[in-house]
DNA sequence: AATCAATTTAAACACTTGTTTCAATCACTT
DNA sequence: AAGTGATTGAAACAAGTGTTTAAATTGATT
C-alpha cells in the first residue's frame, strides 16, 4: 500500500526551514551558473537537504526555479518605489528640467542596481539570464518587473520630450537608454577586457553613469 | 590488440565530407541552442553521421565547438572590409559630415548583420552567446572580431567629435552606440514581447536603425 | 503511551550525457 | 586480387540527470 503525500500549502509555510534554505541555495546557484547547469544534487548539497526535498516541497526543479525567480523580483520590486518616487516628483514639478534630473538619477540608480554586488546583484543576474536565455518563466519577469520599470522610464522620456508620440517614438528612446545600461551588464566580460580592467569598480560605474546620462540627455535635447 | 587511429590533418581536408557536414550542423545547432544544450547525438543526427565521428574528427565536443567558433568569425571577418571601406572613405573626405553619414551606414549595416537570418545570423548568434555566457573561446572572438570592429567605430566617433579624448572619452561613445544595437539582439525575446510582435521584421529593423542613428548623432552633435 | 500524518532518508529508477570500443567496411596501393 | 590503413557503425561504457519509491523518523494529538 503506497502512502500518498500531499505537499504542504506554500502559504502556510509550516516547517519553513527546509523550504527557505532551499530557496536561498537556489537563488545563489541559479544566479551563479544558470538553471541548466545547476543540478538538484548541487542544490541539495548547498542547502544541506535531501535531494527528494526539492520534489517534495516544489514538485520539480523547474518549479523551484520559477519560485526562485518570483521571490527574486518580489524583492527587487521593493526597490521600485524609489524609481516611482523619482518619476512622480518629476511629474509634479512638470518642467523639462525636472525630467532631465530625474533621468540622470534614474540612470545612476539603474546602473547601481545592475552592479552592486550583494543580494540585488543575484536578483539582477537571474533576470538578466532570463532575458538573454529565456525559460517559460520569462513572461512573469516581464509582467512584474520589466514592464513597470520600463513604463516609468517612458514617462520620464515623454516629459522631457512632449513632442514625441508616446506610442511610436517614446519606446525607442527608452530602449536606447536601457540598452546602453544593460550593455555593460550583459557583455561585462567583453567590456572589461576591452578596457583592460580586471573588475568593475565603483569609480568606473560613476563614470559610466555620467556618460550615459550625458549622451542620452544630449540625444533628447532638440 | 587495439588499433590506434590518428585523426587526419585538418589542413589536408581528406574526406572533407563528414568533417564539414559536422561543422555545418554544429554551427546551426550551437547557434540555435548553445553548446550546453546541444548533445553530440543531436549533432550526429543533424549531420547524418555516426556519434563516434565527432570524437574521431574533433577529439571532443568542446573542440568541435571551438572549431565552429573559429570558422564562424573567420567567415564574419570577410564582411569586415565593407565596414573598413566605410571608415576609410570617411577619413579620406575628412569632414564631420562624412563621419556622420558613415556612422549612419555603420549602424544600419551592423543592425542588419545582427538580424539578417542566414549564415551571418548564425555567426552573430554564436558570438553573442559567447559574449553573455563566455567559454574559453571568448578571447579569440574578442581579438579577431570585436576589437577590430570596435576600432573602426571609435575612429568614426573621433572624426565626428575631434574634441573628444581618443583614449578616455571616445570608447564610451562607441559603447553607447554598440550597446543600443546589441540590446535588440541580446534581449530580443523581451523586446518583441514589449512591442507586442511575433518576430523581427525588416521594417522594424529599418525603423530601429534610423532611430539609433538619429539618437546617437544627436548625442554626438554639440 | 498510542496513533497518525508530516517529514526525512537512502536507494533505485529510467533516461541522457560524452566518450570508447572493436568489428565491419571502404578506398587505395602493391 | 590481396593487403593495408583510414573510416564507419552499433553497442557498450561510466557518470550524471530529474524523479519516484517505500521504509524510517519525527512531532504533535488523542
Amino acid at each position: 500500500m503506497k502512502a500518498t503525500f500531499s505537499p504542504p500549502e506554500p502559504e502556510l509555510m509550516t516547517q519553513a526551514d527546509v523550504r527557505t534554505r532551499l530557496l536561498t541555495a537556489a537563488e545563489k546557484l541559479f544566479a551563479q551558473h544558470g538553471p541548466a547547469a545547476t543540478s538538484i544534487r548541487d542544490l541539495a548539497r548547498e542547502a544541506q537537504v535531501n535531494v527528494a526535498a526539492i520534489n517534495y516541497y516544489f514538485g520539480s526543479k523547474e518549479n523551484l526555479y520559477l519560485e526562485t525567480l518570483r521571490q527574486a523580483f518580489r524583492a527587487s520590486r521593493e526597490v521600485m518605489p524609489r524609481f516611482d518616487a523619482l518619476a512622480q516628483e518629476a511629474q509634479a514639478t512638470g518642467t523639462v528640467e525636472a525630467a532631465h534630473t530625474a533621468l540622470r538619477l534614474y540612470i545612476e540608480e539603474f546602473m547601481k542596481s545592475l552592479f552592486v554586488s550583494d543580494e540585488s546583484d543575484r536578483h539582477m543576474r537571474l533576470m538578466a539570464r532570463e532575458m538573454s536565455d529565456p525559460t517559460p518563466a520569462l513572461d512573469a519577469v516581464i509582467d512584474e518587473f520589466i514592464e513597470p520599470k520600463s513604463n516609468i522610464l517612458k514617462q520620464l522620456v515623454a516629459q522631457a520630450r512632449p513632442d514625441l508620440d508616446p506610442e511610436t517614438e517614446v519606446p525607442f528612446y527608452a530602449l536606447s537608454i536601457v540598452g546602453q545600461c544593460l550593455h555593460y551588464r550583459l557583455t561585462q566580460p567583453v567590456i572589461l577586457r576591452l578596457m583592460k580592467r580586471e573588475k568593475m569598480t565603483s569609480e568606473m560605474l560613476d563614470q559610466i553613469s555620467v556618460h550615459i546620462a550625458a549622451f542620452s540627455l544630449a540625444a533628447l535635447s532638440r
